[in-house]
DNA sequence: ATGTCTTACGGAAGACGTAATAATA
DNA sequence: TATTATTACGTCTTCCGTAAGACAT
């Protein structure tokens, strides 16, 4: 098979019909030109040129692989600079999902800050439900997604870490705990701990149920000012270890936009 | 631009989506196969590949640049292919212009000769008129043509010389020096001369008018042999160089066949 | 005599393999 | 622990430019 430099300097003798143009274009010596388009010539085995010191012309089997290959190669150099314009560029449509409120104060947030650095990109900041975040990476509808860490999944990429809360537990307003100061992991061995895609499917559902005294749920502290509700109450975990909040992505999906929002997002929390 | 031991790579790997597997295809070592992706990653400025120790999967942008490239890249190889198959393949038809009868002869039995040794190649020996040689050699409606040297025109090659013969001059049968030995070059000045091209378009009409009284005709010694006519005279010169045949063709035009030709004819004569 | 292509030769870039290292299941 | 990808490093191919040579106008 052909060498890129090869192909390269073919074609371009070929347009030019002159070696010492063709180098100049190709930035390299005409000795150089000279010397690949022979051992071009001896691989194919038949002559591509007809050369004097004065002129220079296509053989009929230089034409027939000129015609071939010149649309093949610059196909090839098209896609190679379109990967590399799509690697590079944020100019495009960026899908970020959140799940809470404070996560999408965060999340617009970030937004308004990636799009004054770079007004080419546009951002779309959507809710999603507790178990709609990995389903919505997973098939591609959302580019990236704010969720707790850590998420071990084959395939899927995390980011630093964004905010780092303390936990909460979120229990009937008239229930006993609600009076305490705080509350211990060993306690939750007593009480009837309600489950993400179990019992219910959002979060406000879930409060519903707390607050309907069918059980109590572990938080991030955030909750009791994003989802103050009369019938439940939040004591913070005095032994639980902090949330930490963060943006994923599918790995074989990055690109300039996801970087460039997750970079967005971490300066705009320092 | 992309060298070919990266476009190979790249495609062998987006094939295998396995190091060693590429590697072994490649008949290179799989820590070249790595370097030589990780690079080529660098050069678009994103990952074409995620991969693992367990998993190698092509990214988004690996998929884009693999369905542009593959086809493309698929296009030169044949190319190419095609390229050498015409340089050394002798199938296929090849045109063959002599002048005169004795050139007929020749190229016939190389002919013959050819066909023995490529029974693939297709051989059609025609007769031109003198002045019909060279058009029919540019205009490419002949491949390969018997015709005196030299034939110095840019873009014509040459094949080894022949035949060489002895030249003669063809006098009206009536004429004084028809009865002599031999003519030399000083008693063309006293004659009237006849012309190729002027006088007449072939070599019998240019007899007729030799044997009209009209003047003479310089011709090859073997004329006497395959142009004996009742009204014409041949007479050898003296001290003419001898008249030299050979092949000529195209330069452009040269192929396998052009090349087993002259050697068929050159083997034939030895 | 001049412009142009080709050949000869020494130097530098980088393509390659081997072997050691890291990471995953 | 076994398999696979990556990194480190020394070797060697070959790509390249300079300079001299060959050829045609």
């Amino acid at each position: 098979m052909l060498e890129r430099h090869e192909i390269e300097a073919f074609l371009t003798l070929a347009e030019e019909l002159h070696f010492g143009r063709s180098a100049e274009r190709l930035h390299v010596s005409t000795a150089r030109v000279s010397q690949t388009i022979k051992r071009l010539e001896v691989r194919i085995g038949a002559p591509l040129f007809v050369r004097t010191s004065r002129r220079v012309e296509l053989t009929d089997a230089g034409h027939e692989l000129n015609d071939a290959v010149r649309p093949a190669w610059r196909q090839i150099a098209a896609a190679v600079e379109q990967a590399r314009e799509a690697a590079t560029t944020t100019a495009g449509r960026l899908e970020v999902a959140f799940t809470g409120a404070a996560g999408g104060q965060l999340l617009t947030g970030a937004a308004e800050l990636l799009q004054r650095r770079h007004p080419e990109c546009e951002v779309r900041v959507r809710e999603a439900q507790l178990g709609e975040v990995l389903p919505w990476i997973r098939d591609g509808s959302v580019d990236l997604a704010l969720t707790t860490f850590p998420v071990a999944e084959a395939g899927l990429s995390s980011g630093p870490v964004l905010v780092s809360e303390g936990r909460a537990l979120a229990v009937p307003a008239g229930h006993p705990l609600a009076r305490r100061e705080s509350v211990s992991l060993d306690d939750l061995n007593d009480l009837d701990v309600l489950q993400s895609p179990g019992d219910a499917s959002t979060l406000n559902e879930l409060l519903t149920l707390v607050g309907a005294g069918r059980g109590v749920l572990p938080v991030g502290a955030q909750a009791r000012r994003y989802y103050a509700r009369p019938d439940v109450s939040y004591v913070p975990f005095s032994d639980a270890p902090p949330l930490q909040w963060g943006l994923i992505w599918r790995t074989d999906r990055a690109n300039a936009r996801t970087r460039a929002f997750v970079c967005a997002a971490r300066d705009l929390l320092r």
